[in-house]
DNA sequence: CATCTGACGACCG
DNA sequence: GCGGTCGCCAGAT
């Protein structure tokens, strides 16, 4: 698979903390392409460490089905994540992917319009 | 090769 | 503030 750069930044979110698929999209260069990101995490092949329940959508809103919703709140609390609301404080647990996302190669794209509508 | 779908995001109504 | 639509990317049919 091509999400390869995906998992790894996943992987890179520290305990307590989390992320949303805008983030990790922008983070790969893929602007827009935050659905393609949501692809790769439910194609995420578990056992691998893999804390995709530290991705949640924009806003901090958990955008899954409930019977993943469930077993994410619960293991985000678990690591310390107050998930009291259906919303989660990006302020407070908000991990930015793009401050260390230094690895060069991404996607040979590299361009995603500037101009929107 | 053409089309739809999907654990999304942003904008318009 | 909420709901619906368009646009984005990658994969499956």
């Amino acid at each position: 698979m091509s999400w390869e750069p995906v998992y790894r930044l996943v992987k890179k979110i520290p305990r307590g903390r989390v992320t949303t698929y805008g983030e990790v999209a922008c983070a790969l260069r893929l602007p827009g392409g935050a659905r393609a990101v949501g692809y790769a995490m439910a194609a995420t092949p578990s056992g691998r460490g893999i804390p995709w329940h530290r991705v949640l959508g924009a806003g901090g809103h958990i955008r899954v089905p409930e019977r993943y919703a469930m077993i994410q709140r619960k293991l985000l609390q678990t690591e310390g994540v107050a998930t009291d609301s259906i919303v989660i404080d990006m302020k407070k647990y908000g991990w930015s992917p793009l401050a260390r996302t230094k690895k060069g190669k991404k996607s040979p794209r590299g361009r995603a319009k500037t101009k929107r509508r």
